[in-house]
RNA sequence: GCAUCGAUGGUCUAGUGGUAUGACUUUGGCCUUCCAAGCCAAUAGCCCGGGUUCAAUUCCCGGUCGAUGCACCA
């Protein structure tokens, strides 16, 4: 093993050369933030996201719906966004820095700088001194800086749009579609894959922050009282590094215990979110994040939004940016659809079944809207109103109107007492959201497969990908060009290819040159075509991270191929 | 966004007020019976804009991108 000075730059520069991925529009001058996948990158990420599927359309049975990247206004007034994601700032006036209006009056020692407005900051700041500077500020404009992108939406302009800060918000606005189409019963489940975007101020990190970027989101709906997962068997005995808040700020290592007991002792809130630790964990291993590098933490109560029940982090050791953080799996109660519900004025909530309906008292309070009218002219309605949504003692009902307790006699109103029979309660779900990052992951996946081995005095750089992540599966080489060597080569390559398996014909170079290639961009295997294969029909199938060959028979080919790269056969079996 | 430093073929690099060195890679040819061999040839470059100058890749200013620190973000 040769030791790695920084890996980063060894891996970016090997994307950018090979095509995974490089900085888009560099023919004029990239901006920050923004990547594109080359061909290679491209069915990388590609592969990614169909594991990520089988994991969870195919066997959690969570289907997969395709939002707008615009979205309305009053979407992102409900879902907190419009408010929770901008920032007070403002620009010095003499050296033309910018700053964050409630940080810098922190600084001053001005209180709950925090929560004052715009005009308050720009009061509170008109005295003091640049803290750059140290030139007086004086009347600055204190502006909003959201970090979403908006746009306007048709010629004039009159609906404001926004790019979607995160996939999540379509699957909750279609949550009564989507709960007819799972006919009316939790749980269930709704994935989406896509990009979301994100105005960063200052993205420095390649890969890590962009502008632009891939989510694939699992939002799903569960009965608020009922947070077990139906299989969490699978995952009972499942072992993996939980970085629990405790254990955080008492300095101390994660813990590895199964699930079950993470559970059991309070670690972990439910089974649902450690059902989806663990899957992450497997998901994580199945793409080629080294296993050694993974880790849960667990937000701290100051990171965490302040209603959700738990909230973990899956990340990722990079020996360039420490510990990265690629998933995140919280369990947001009924804040979503609440948020949504008060603002659309929609329902959202599900109606559940008693097992046997229940007989039950009901007191339902009528105003006497005859004498109320009379009495209370235009207010009559509201008095009505709040008088039904009272809690009427023997002698009357107290009301707030105008901020003024007023007492409205019993006269005023009837009780009626009635048994109902009542056949289940609308409840709104709770929402559980595994949220990953999806090219956080492609760069954990290339990282972690990087490895530049010494191989008779040279180096032999290679992607360990796993093959089902791998965009060329097999490279096919005719050991020369000639001799009919070739002919044979090449139909190997068409039949493998007829297999749906993307295989790479290349006699270019030596075959040593050849095998480098394709270990440098992941390609986990090589058949060579020799002067045996005339013979007897056989030919060698190397494997990358060996480099062991193994002979066989021509015919054997797409079938040995196709079970290598699903993992039903191992190659020293083969 | 600010401060400091940097930017030369695909990659790494030499160098310069008069258009640029070498290596690797890639492509074609020769050679070659399994892990970047050899020979011949070809392709390809001074980040962008402005200024100074007869002339700027080189000097100056601004920008973009990258690295580092601050701020921001998770």
């Amino acid at each position: 093993m040769i030791p790695m000075v920084d890996v980063y730059e060894k891996v970016i520069d090997l994307s950018r050369r090979r095509g995974f991925v490089w900085p888009s529009g560099e023919i004029y001058g990239s901006v920050a933030g923004f990547i594109d996948y080359g061909p290679l990158g491209a069915m990388m990420k590609r592969r990614i996201e169909d594991i990520w599927r089988d994991f969870y359309v195919v066997r959690e049975g969570y289907y997969e719906i395709e939002c707008p990247t615009i979205g309305i206004e009053p979407i992102y007034i409900a879902s907190g966004h419009i408010k929770g994601f901008s920032d007070k700032m403002f620009q010095c006036p003499h050296c033309n820095e910018f700053f964050r209006a409630d940080h810098v009056a922190e600084e001053y020692s001005i209180r709950n700088a925090s929560s004052l407005s715009k005009h308050g900051l720009m009061r509170a700041l008109t005295d003091q001194n640049c803290i750059s500077c140290k030139k007086p500020l004086g009347e600055v404009e204190v502006f909003d800086f959201n970090l979403m992108f908006n746009t306007s939406i048709g010629p004039g302009g009159s609906r404001k749009g926004y790019l979607r800060p995160e996939t999540a918000q379509g699957i909750f606005t279609d949550f009564g579609r989507l709960l007819r189409f799972y006919r009316d019963t939790l749980p269930f489940g709704t994935i989406q894959i896509g990009r979301s975007y994100r105005n960063e101020i200052s993205p420095r990190q390649g890969m890590i922050r962009l502008r632009e970027f891939t989510q694939a989101e699992a939002e799903i709906f569960v009965h608020p009282d009922q947070k077990d997962h139906p299989n969490f068997a699978r995952y009972a005995n499942y072992e993996m590094p939980l970085w629990g808040m405790d254990h955080q700020e008492g300095r101390l290592d994660p813990v590895v215990v199964p699930m079950s007991e993470a559970v059991e002792s309070g670690l972990v809130a439910n089974e649902y979110v450690a059902y989806y630790l663990a899957l992450t964990h497997e998901f994580m291993l199945k793409i080629g994040v080294d296993k050694d590098k993974i880790r849960f933490r667990q937000h701290l109560p100051d990171e965490r939004a302040h209603y959700a029940a738990d909230c973990w982090d899956a990340e990722y050791f990079s020996s360039r940016f420490g510990w990265v953080e690629a998933v995140g799996i919280a369990d947001r109660t009924d804040y979503d659809l609440e948020a949504h519900a008060k603002v659309s004025g929609e329902k959202m909530t599900v109606f559940i079944q008693y097992p046997e309906p229940r007989l039950e008292q009901k007191r339902t309070i009528v105003p006497k809207m005859g004498l109320l009218g009379p009495r209370f002219k235009t207010r009559a309605k509201e008095v009505g109103e709040k008088i039904a949504a009272s809690h009427p003692r023997e002698r009357g009902t107290y009301i707030i109107l105008d901020e003024e307790e007023v007492f409205i006699e019993r006269e005023l109103f009837d009780l009626r007492d009635e048994e109902v029979l009542v056949r289940g309660e609308e409840v709104r779900p709770h929402v559980i959201e595994p949220s990953y990052g999806i090219d956080r992951l492609c760069y954990a996946v290339l990282e972690h497969s990087f490895y530049q081995d010494d191989v008779e005095g040279e180096v032999r750089t290679v992607l360990r990908l796993p093959p089902i992540v791998a965009p060329v599966k097999v490279a096919v080489f005719p050991l020369m060009t000639r001799d009919g060597l070739e002919e044979i080569a090449r139909g190997i390559t068409d039949a493998i290819k007829k297999e749906g398996i993307l295989a790479e014909y290349d006699d270019s170079g030596a075959i040593g040159r050849r095998y480098r290639r394709q270990d440098e961009i992941g390609t986990p295997f090589a058949i060579t075509v020799d002067y045996d294969s005339k013979e007897d029909g056989t030919v060698t199938l190397r494997e990358r991270d060996s480099m062991q060959q193994i002979r066989l028979p021509i015919q054997d080919l797409p079938e040995t191929i196709r079970k290598l790269i699903k993992g039903e056969m191992q190659f020293n079996k083969a």
